[in-house]
DNA sequence: TTAAAAATACGGTAAATACCGTATTTACAA
DNA sequence: TTGTAAATACGGTATTTACCGTATTTTTAA
């Protein structure tokens, strides 16, 4: 019998997994939790062979319960579901160590298939690492990265990176907050140092994917 | 007693919400399908009460699923479920007149509830609509209008917009294309005239928010 | 209080962009 | 087949960026 801990802050896709489990006798589901802390709680108290982790969730989210659970030696296997495939995400995750990584399209069979392999000892992932080498190891750091380079941003910076994705030029921007366009360049180039791209686009593209606009 | 349709390309959930819907001995689910246009020729074929319509699904979304409903007269009341909470496509929802809007996070009763509602002819929305002037109208159009002109770009505006927002310089993608880079400024023109914006900034605000990188 | 970090600002320059127009070839649909 | 849209490309120019540096004031933390 395969304990499974179903940790999804959205009740109706949990007591979907939940029923979509219940067909299979070898598999059983024994308790639904909503945050990530919840998760953590229980699984110190209860032995739980795998754990259904969504990413989105409040509280403590999916990737970090996560590396709580492999940092701290907690027996039980993690298999992780989300909406997006955000390669980036699932390389870290991969990396991190976590057994499994699905998506919510996923269907039942495939997710019964998943937590039995799973705690065979495989990894299930719905997605190809056929790129081995460094390139894996480089895109593995950007998530986590992206979070230090937004704590090293000043608020000053912050305000200026906004304006920058409404479309406002240096000027506009000068306008706006009241001080010269010079400055604003100047922003605009620390920011771009502390980013690490080289123009706009990348300094808008970080601003979505951070979700600072 | 009420027919259901669950229409939503995620299995589990749509597992989950037929499950909790079984506990209710009014409602019946009559069929699930996965995407709009299974909807619409479930619906043109048999009697529906309600239609639980998930927002993001391929083939025909959610919304545009919504319209066809409701321009057709389909006496089918729809209730839509969705992930997120923008503001503005709630509003756009509310006003083109689906009979309701429910958040994913939302439990077996709440959604219980809200069907029978919705049945009896009332509305159901999980956000409130104090701000009732001007303003509206003009954030309504927004999620509207962008998605006519994501229609109206042809296959290499996108690829073009694409690599723009991976920050390459026009240069950059002429190479990366096999095209001359002043055939690149070419298409940032007529993208920035389609799109309405006048900068770079612009092109990847839109870029994201309509998820097209 | 004193050093460091943040916010401010400017000068200069090469590169890139935004915007105007025109024009040819290709592809597809009426 | 014939016209329309798409994709291609170029010329020219004003504006804006990107990048280098320096420097002052203000704020914050040690």
């Amino acid at each position: 019998m395969i304990k499974v801990l179903v940790a999804d802050d959205h009740p109706l896709m949990a007591q979907g997994i939940k029923n979509s489990l219940a067909t299979t006798a070898e598999i059983q589901v024994v308790a639904i939790v909503s945050n990530g802390k919840e998760a953590i709680d229980f699984l110190e108290q209860n032995k739980v062979d795998v754990i259904l982790l969504d990413i989105e969730m409040p509280e403590i989210n999916g990737i970090d319960c996560a590396k709580y659970i492999l940092k701290h030696n907690i027996s039980t296997k993690v298999i992780m579901l989300s909406m997006y495939q955000e390669k980036s995400i699932v390389k870290m995750l991969y990396d991190v160590g976590v057994n499994g990584y699905l998506l919510k399209t996923t269907t039942s069979s495939v997710l019964i298939d998943a937590i039995i392999e799973v705690q065979k000892g495989d990894k299930i992932f719905e997605q190809n690492f056929t790129d081995s080498t460094s390139s894996q190891s480089k895109i593995l750091n950007t998530a986590n990265q992206n979070q230090k380079i937004v704590k090293e941003l000043s608020k000053r910076e912050i305000e200026v990176l906004k304006e920058l994705s409404k479309g406002f030029t240096n000027k506009e921007i000068g306008e706006n907050l009241c001080i010269s366009p010079r400055t604003v360049d100047t922003h605009r180039t620390n920011l771009m140092k502390k980013i690490n791209v080289h123009n706009v686009a990348g300094l808008i593209r970080f601003t979505y994917e951070m979700g600072l606009y």
